[in-house]
DNA sequence: TGTACATCAGTGAACGCGCGTTCACTGATGTAC
DNA sequence: TGTACATCAGTGAACGCGCGTTCACTGATGTAC
């Protein structure tokens, strides 16, 4: 231990982290190009020059939100498509999963969806990189599977953007049924305050409105792998 | 003519018209939620109080300008589809048509997918309302057609859903493959300047990337269209 | 047609405010011996 | 273990700037008679 860990090191990360939680937290509200540095700085308690020591500016701190938002997406999702088999199971996990990811994380969703086309061009590329890596990940999950021999590249790659893209289509469904939370903790887990009234889901239910989008999904992504399962006969 | 035309008028709605211009043409390079009022009028030459005349603030600029984005397509998209009978020319019809209205109003496609998620919220209803429209006027056009006999409503605003979704996914994937234009008039369609260099399409060809596009959006909308045409046999 | 009055789109100056960025600094943490 | 020096995350004051909004105004257009 000579000089990476150390007490300075760590104190350094978690003053980084509170920008960044501080930063989604806001993003609630607004997007990224209109967020101010001292906004950020005044919530998290540091005085504004602080922020120089993390980032360079909004946008360098709008990618790092990218990599935390989708980074730990990529590992689940291909878990879900390699533990199935059959096509129904894994439109209901996958399904099952984004409204679950969805309802963990609601901040990043709602990040991505807002900049994906947003203000910000380093932003908006870096969340490029990363769904076309998920389109990657998913054609590369089918081409294992028995049932897309004699499929091309280029159609595997084709049937996975659309399966991506529904996804987030989706996702953002499921943020726009969410109730907005007005104020309040947001950012990580923590003990607090499950808001009280009637629509409120439990831990493993959804509210009516998840499940009218749920059962919406299910049955385009159906339609979905029913032309895939057509595609080479007509 | 008592009161209604008149000079003052058409001289306040030319006004009008021109701060919704520049705004637009603004918001190729940001969003909706960091355009300043005085950025507008400056742009414009009208004072900063000028504003005010015409819209309460830029949210209620916002909210007028999805309108001009959108109020026009419901029209077309509905006539494309009552015209042509069999998947293959609808889809082939539809493409072609949103890949030339990208090409014409390029800056509206942009405001409606930046805005869509943006951070703020009449605009993103606004949005929401006039998309839902288009599904319906889509289940609605579907509903006519032999082809759907059988279909519950339920099913065909599915189908419908997934259309749209897809068409506005297309839309601004064809934004994204054109160049970007830096300065210049941007609006209205005007005599000028063609961008000279190699990609630039003639009046009804395509560049290479928009090729790709189009062909990868074909491909996808045949494999709706093959799932569709199965969804009651399995 | 001519005159007297009403309307109202656009003006321009003023306001208080919060912004991003810079800078020399402080003092706890880390390192060398 | 103890001492002397280096590093550097966070400070706090200062700066110039452009912002949104208000206000009494001006002068062309519209209306009544």
């Amino acid at each position: 231990m000579s000089h990476t860990p150390g007490v300075r090191q760590a104190q350094k990360q978690k003053t980084r982290q509170a920008l960044l939680d501080a930063a989604l937290r806001l993003l609630a509200e607004q997007s990224l190009s209109s967020l101010g540095l001292r906004e950020v700085t005044r919530v998290v308690g540091v005085a504004p020059a602080a922020f120089y020591r993390h980032f360079r500016d909004m946008a360098d701190l709008g990618v790092a939100l990218v990599e935390e938002s989708l980074g730990s997406l990529h590992g689940m999702i291909r878990g879900i498509l390699a533990e199935r088999d059959g096509d129904d199971e894994r439109i209901e996990a996958t399904v099952l999963a984004v409204a679950e990811y969805v309802r963990t994380h609601p901040a990043h969703i709602r990040f991505i969806a807002r900049e994906r086309h947003g203000g910000v061009r380093p932003v908006r590329e870096a969340i490029a990189a990363q769904l076309d890596r998920f389109t990657d990940e998913v054609a590369e999950a089918f081409q294992v599977g028995l049932e897309y021999r004699g499929w091309s590249a280029a159609d595997l790659r084709m049937l996975a953007g659309l399966y991506v893209d529904h996804m987030v289509m989706t996702a953002t469904a499921f943020l726009e049924a969410q109730p907005v939370r007005d104020v309040g903790e947001g950012a990580e887990g923590g003990a607090g305050a499950d808001q009280g009234a009637g629509e409120g889901a439990g831990a493993g239910g959804m509210t009516e409105a998840e499940r009218r989008i749920a059962d919406l999904a299910h049955r385009q992504l159906r339609l979905v792998a029913i032309g895939r399962r057509h595609w080479h006969d007509g």
